[in-house]
DNA sequence: GCAAGGTC
C-alpha cells in the first residue's frame, strides 16, 4: 500500500478524487479521516496531518524559570514533541501497512518540514519505509496539477527541511532564552511575563517609533481663508495660498475679501479608478479592518468559511486568477446571493470577462474568492460581513474602473485668489458593487468665467499641523509583510500576542508605556532582536541551506553565538534594562491626579486580600482611595472624567473593553445606574483607607 | 508561564 500524506485534511480528500481509478473508500482512525483508491494497478491510502504535528521544545529539567539561568537555554538540547497525538497514532497505523510513503504537503519549505516531520513518525512504526520516500510536488490543487505531480514523483528534499529546522531552532532559543532573561531582570514571573521574539519585538518596536515621533512632533499653528460663495447654492471656496503660516497675514487677506469673487478659470478634468486587485490574505486582512473586523477576527471567520464551502483558501499571496478557475460558473453562483445577485447577473452576460491582476503572482493557491453562495440568515452577522466584503471583491475585480470628473474652480475678490474644487463619480463602475471607502460626491455649481458671484461669509480657520497617524491593524499587517516580518498566516497571531501580553490597546495602535519601554530597551541593550534584519539574514541563511551551501548546524550555531554575545551585553546593563522597564511599567500605573491633593492616583495591590485599589502617592498624608474593577486590564486614558474629575480609565477583558471614571459616586455613573438595580456590597469611594496597616504598594514593579 | 510556523 502506498501512504499518501498531506499537509490538512481537505487537501487529502482532494488528492483521493484526482488520483482514484474508481471509487474512493472513506475510513478513519480514530477521528482521523483517510481516503483508500486504487492509482496505477496500487492501492494507495491519503491522509491529512494538521499543519505542524510535532513541536520543538527544552527538555523539563529547563521548567523551572526561577532556577534555570536563561543562559543555559542557548545551548541546551532541544526536542521535538507531538502535539497532535491522534494524528501521529494515525500515521503510525498507517505506516505500518505501508510499503511507500508519498510526501504531499504544501511544496515550500514549512511543507518540507512538515512532511520530514511526518517521515520521522512512519519510519517509527515502520523503519522499512526508509527507502521507500517519495515527494509529489504541486503547487496547485487541480487535478492536471496533483496528477503530474504523481506521475513524477521526486525525492525529498532534506535541506529544504533543514533550513526550516533551522527557522524553528532560532526562533525558541531566542525567543525563550531572551523572554526569561527579560521576565527574571524585571521580575515579571507568571502571567505578566514580558515575551520577546524575532517577529513580535520588530513590531512592537515599529509601533513605538511611531509613537516617539508622534511624541517629538510639534503642532505648529497655521491659518487658513475660507468663503462661502453664492452661485444659487452656497459653496466654499479657500484662499489660493492654503495654509497661512503668519496670522496676520491671513487676517490680512480676510480683510481684502470684497463683497463679490470673480470667477476666473474652470477646469475639468476627468480620471479613471480601476478596479482593485483580487484579494491575497495581506490584502484582504487590511480590507477587513478597514471596515471594522481585526484581523485575528478576519482570519478566524475566513477560516470557517472555508470549511463550510463559502470561500477559497484563505491563506494564499496569490493576486492573479488561475486559467483554471471558471469565473462564469462562480457569477453564477453569486446570482443567488442577496444584495449583489442581479450585478452578478449583469456580469454573466458580458461577451468576455477580464479580471484585474495583481502584481504577485503564485501558483500554490489562488486569490482568495467566493466558492459558494450563503443565504444572509445562515451566517452570523460578522460572517457575513467578510463573506459579503470576499463577493463584492470578486466582482469588484470584474467590473470596470469607475470615472469621476474633478472641477476645479480659480476666483478673485479684492485682489486675494481664491479656489475651489469638487469630484463627482459619473460612471460608478466597481465602486457600484464595492463601495467600501467611497468618498461621498462634492458637487459645485455650474459656473462660467467671468462670472460674479456673492460672498455670502468669510472666515478665519484656526488650525495646526498634526503628527503622524498611528497605525491602524489593516496598516501593520501590510507594513509587516513589506519588511517580511511574519507570514501570511502568522501576522494576525502576532499582532494579536502584542495584545494579550499588554504591549498595545485599541485600534490603531497605542503602546502602553510597558510596551513602550519593553521597545526602547530591547533597541539599546538587544539592538539584534528588535529589527527586521535579524528576519532578512536568517531567509538569506535558510536559502542556503536548503541550496546545500552551509549546513543547518552550523547556521544554528552561528546564531547561537551572536546570542551569546548579545546575553552577555544584556548581563552587564541589566540593572538599566530594569529600570527602563520598570519604569514603563510604573506609569501605567498612574491613573492621573488625586481630586483631594493632586498628586497621583496609581494602581496598587492590598498585600492580604490581593484585590487591586487607586491609592494616592500622597499617602500616608493623603489617604484617598478609589476601588477598581477586580477584573482585566486597566489602562490609564490621561484625561479627567466630565463629571466628577476624577481620571478615566479603559478596561480590558469580558465581552470588550470599556471606558469609565475610576469614581463609583460619580453623577454621571449614579445616573446610569439608576435605571439599573444596584449592586449590593459593591464598595464606594472615595473613601478613607480604612485598611491601612495591611495595604502595600504592588510588587509587580 | 517561553518563539514562530503550520492548521482548526
Amino acid at each position: 500500500m502506498r501512504l499518501i500524506i498531506s499537509e490538512k485534511a481537505n487537501t487529502a480528500k482532494k488528492i483521493a478524487g484526482f488520483l482514484a481509478e474508481g471509487e474512493v473508500r472513506e475510513g478513519k482512525y480514530r477521528s482521523i479521516p483517510h481516503h483508500t483508491f486504487e492509482w496505477r494497478g496500487d492501492e494507495c491510502v491519503s491522509v491529512g496531518l494538521k499543519g505542524h504535528v510535532l513541536t520543538l521544545e527544552f527538555p523539563e529539567e529547563y521548567s523551572n524559570w526561577q532556577k534555570v539561568e536563561p543562559a543555559e537555554l542557548i545551548d541546551a538540547e532541544v526536542r521535538k514533541t507531538v502535539t497532535e497525538k491522534g494524528v501521529a497514532q494515525a500515521i503510525k497505523s498507517l505506516a505500518k501497512k505501508a510499503d511507500e510513503v508519498i510526501i504531499a504537503t504544501d511544496y515550500d519549505r514549512e511543507g518540507e518540514l512538515i512532511g520530514v516531520d511526518a517521515l520521522s513518525l512512519a519510519f517509527e512504526a515502520n523503519p522499512k519505509l526508509m527507502d521507500h520516500v517519495k515527494r509529489a510536488r504541486f503547487s496547485a490543487l487541480t487535478r492536471g496539477e496533483v496528477t503530474r505531480a504523481f506521475d513524477e514523483l521526486a525525492e525529498v528534499s532534506r535541506e529544504l527541511a533543514a533550513a526550516g529546522e533551522a527557522r524553528q531552532d532560532i526562533d525558541l532559543i531566542w525567543g525563550a532564552t531572551l523572554t526569561r532573561w527579560v521576565s527574571r531582570a524585571t521580575r515579571r514571573y507568571g502571567s505578566s511575563f514580558l515575551s520577546v521574539g524575532r517577529v513580535q519585538s520588530p513590531t512592537l518596536v515599529l509601533i513605538a517609533e511611531r509613537e516617539l515621533e508622534r511624541r517629538r512632533f510639534r503642532p505648529e499653528p497655521y491659518w487658513e481663508v475660507e468663503a462661502g460663495l453664492r452661485a444659487g447654492e452656497v459653496f466654499t471656496a479657500r484662499h489660493a495660498a492654503g495654509r497661512f503660516k503668519e496670522k496676520d497675514r491671513a487676517e490680512a487677506a480676510l480683510k481684502n475679501l470684497a463683497a463679490t469673487a470673480r470667477v476666473v478659470e474652470v477646469r475639468e478634468r476627468s480620471s479613471k479608478r480601476q478596479p482593485p486587485t483580487p484579494f491575497s490574505t495581506t490584502a484582504f486582512l487590511a480590507a477587513a479592518a478597514n471596515i471594522g473586523v481585526s484581523p485575528s477576527r478576519a482570519a478566524r471567520i475566513a477560516e470557517d468559511l472555508y470549511m463550510d464551502g463559502y470561500i477559497s483558501y484563505p491563506r494564499t499571496d496569490n493576486t492573479v486568477y488561475p486559467e483554471s478557475l471558471d469565473l462564469r460558473e462562480v457569477l453564477g453562483n453569486l446570482t443567488r446571493v442577496e444584495g449583489v445577485g442581479e450585478y452578478a447577473g449583469r456580469l454573466l452576460k458580458a461577451k468576455r470577462l477580464s479580471p484585474t491582476r495583481g502584481k504577485r503572482q503564485t501558483t500554490d493557491h489562488p486569490p482568495i474568492y467566493p466558492t459558494g453562495s450563503a443565504l444572509r440568515k445562515a451566517l452570523r452577522d460578522d460572517q457575513w460581513k467578510i463573506y459579503e466584503l470576499v463577493v463584492r471583491r470578486f466582482l469588484a475585480t470584474l467590473s470596470g474602473p469607475a470615472e469621476t470628473k474633478r472641477t476645479t474652480v480659480k476666483l478673485e475678490s479684492g485682489g486675494e485668489p481664491l479656489s475651489a474644487g469638487g469630484t463627482v463619480v459619473v460612471e460608478p463602475g466597481f465602486l457600484a458593487v464595492y463601495p467600501y471607502g467611497r468618498k461621498p460626491d462634492e458637487e459645485l455649481p455650474r459656473l462660467s468665467e467671468g462670472q460674479e458671484l456673492e460672498v455670502v461669509e468669510s472666515r478665519l480657520l484656526d488650525k495646526e499641523t498634526q503628527p503622524p497617524g498611528r497605525y491602524g491593524q489593516g496598516r501593520l499587517i501590510q507594513l509587516m509583510e513589506d519588511l517580511g516580518l511574519g507570514t501570511k498566516a502568522t501576522r494576525p497571531a502576532i499582532i494579536q500576542n502584542l495584545y494579550d501580553r499588554g504591549y498595545v490597546h485599541g485600534d490603531p495602535l497605542v503602546p502602553t508605556e510597558t510596551g513602550m519601554a519593553v521597545a526602547k530597551a530591547l533597541k539599546d541593550y538587544a539592538s539584534e532582536i528588535a529589527t527586521h534584519e535579524m528576519t532578512a539574514r536568517l531567509e538569506k541563511s535558510m536559502d542556503d541551506i536548503s541550496e546545500g551551501k552551509v549546513s543547518k548546524d552550523s547556521v544554528v550555531d552561528d546564531s547561537r553565538e551572536i546570542l551569546r554575545r548579545v546575553y552577555k551585553h544584556l548581563e552587564g546593563s541589566k540593572e538599566a534594562f530594569a529600570g527602563i522597564v520598570w519604569s514603563g511599567i510604573r506609569e501605567d500605573q498612574v491613573l492621573g491626579p488625586c481630586p483631594q491633593c493632586g498628586k497621583n492616583l496609581v494602581i496598587r495591590r492590598n498585600r492580604k486580600s490581593g484585590k487591586r485599589f487607586a491609592g494616592c502617592e500622597g499617602y500616608p498624608e493623603c489617604r484617598v482611595t478609589f476601588s477598581l474593577p477586580p477584573r482585566g486590564d486597566i489602562i490609564p486614558l490621561g484625561r479627567r472624567c466630565e463629571a466628577c474629575g476624577a481620571p478615566e480609565i479603559k478596561v480590558i477583558g469580558g465581552r470588550r473593553p470599556w471606558i469609565t471614571c475610576i469614581n463609583l459616586d460619580c453623577p454621571k455613573r449614579q445616573e446610569r445606574k439608576d435605571g439599573k438595580r444596584e449592586e449590593a456590597g459593591e464598595p464606594s469611594g472615595p473613601s478613607k483607607r480604612r485598611d491601612l496597616e495591611r495595604s502595600t504598594t504592588s510588587k509587580s514593579g
